[in-house]
DNA sequence: GTCTATATAACGATAGAC
DNA sequence: GTCTATCGTTATATAGAC
């Protein structure tokens, strides 16, 4: 098999590929937002309030980034968004249910383009790739909302961390499967696949939890997907 | 070579030998805070101020593992270490500082340590063992340090989070020169070395980072260490 | 060396004008 | 639909008694 870790393996889909597949997602988890909390939400014209929805998250995301969520207080978010305090309040109720707001969408959004992404591929080894290459995609695309939620989440209300943790767990198994269905069919050899299974997760995140790191060093998302693809392939041949 | 990742490896050291080698460690952390900050704290019995820096370290840490430093109120502090607010002033010029402190201190320590363990191993397959190895450990007998300093980290004045990354980037140069060393020799066959150090840092810090992951699973330090061994040799071989 | 009590500043949230 | 002005609360930090 020898140094099959070398050859630059392609890219079951190029990230240009699966950013158009996936064009106006953004704005689509921001119309979800809207529709899904019409009882707090009191702008009526559905335009405007899009609108303003991706202002106030862009700018929660960049102050978050830069000092955490706590830190960051309503005055900043005014500020930063170009909305009154006031005009603030008629677009969540309360700090607490902006933070909670960005959890629930942007999780039910990425569990739906994750399934529909593997469900074409059949054999194991394309389907290993495939979860690697769209996980690694996903949180570029969505990289301030994957950001957010991890940093935030070791600071939830009881509840709600049993929530990302049982998330955590969701997103793991469909690793866990596909590596059982290889070592099954003789594909992969596996000494444990759940740990295996958590490590790989783990590479998945480094992506998104340190892009600094892999700015420095000039790796795109499509060399970082394909570099984890191969390392795991051969740890798991 | 064939499945040397399901073959269970013997670790180089049982974590309890290096518990024991590096006793006292959080003592001794808590003493060169004491020192280092001489010109802040007030309280002049060495031993008065050690015991309560200890208490309030653990009461940091509790708390912020909770809800996030920035959370934490002093009075929270107060409260859960037993001093009052007026006490905790002799002790630290501010909640800033007590953050800077408890970073500045531990990554001291923990360069020291890893050296000191590493350097006794002379052959690239036993020195990547070695790193991996006490790292985790580390990282275990540490565990709220490290915690603590890494979720804080992005949260950090722009100065001091310049001063985190480098030292990323210096545990992981460690790494980097074993990986290159091992590839120079022939006991390693490795496509990019800084990638490959790079997503073994990444499961090194998994381990610490969702210990409630592994906990759920019932795996021990040891065998998260020797798992991650493995697989990285696999990997690489 | 540690405490209680309080000064001062900033926070989240809301009422009411436009 | 958005604004300004302001309320009540809570934060960090300190002064001074013990």
């Amino acid at each position: 098999m020898a140094r099959a870790q070398v050859k630059a393996e392609a890219p079951l889909q190029s990230f240009q590929e699966f950013r158009d597949r996936w064009a106006n997602t953004i704005q689509n988890i921001c119309l979800d937002v809207y529709n899904r909390n019409r009882d707090v939400i009191t702008i009526k014209k559905e335009k405007v309030a899009i609108g303003n929805i991706m202002r106030i998250m862009d700018a929660v995301f960049a102050i978050s980034r830069e000092k955490g969520f706590h830190s960051m207080t309503l005055r900043d978010l005014s500020k930063k968004s170009g909305l009154s305090m006031g005009a603030l309040y008629s677009y969540f109720s309360g700090k607490e249910e902006l933070r909670a707001m960005i959890r629930r969408e942007s999780v039910l959004y990425a569990t739906k383009i994750i399934a529909e992404q593997i469900e074409q591929y059949r054999n194991p080894t394309d389907r290993l790739k495939a979860a690697i290459e769209t996980h690694i995609y996903l949180s570029e695309m969505l990289k301030p909302w994957f950001y957010f939620n991890y940093m935030e989440a070791a600071n939830l209300p009881r509840a709600e961390k049993i929530e990302a943790m049982e998330n955590e767990l969701a997103t793991e198994k469909i690793f866990i499967d596909i590596l059982g269905d290889g070592v099954k069919t003789g594909a992969f050899k596996c000494a444990d696949v759940e740990m295996t299974a958590a490590v790989i997760k783990a590479m998945l995140q480094d992506w998104y939890l340190k892009p600094w790191k892999y700015k420095r060093k000039n790796i795109t998302v499509e060399q970082y997907a394909d570099f984890v693809k191969a390392f795991v392939s051969t740890a798991i041949s």
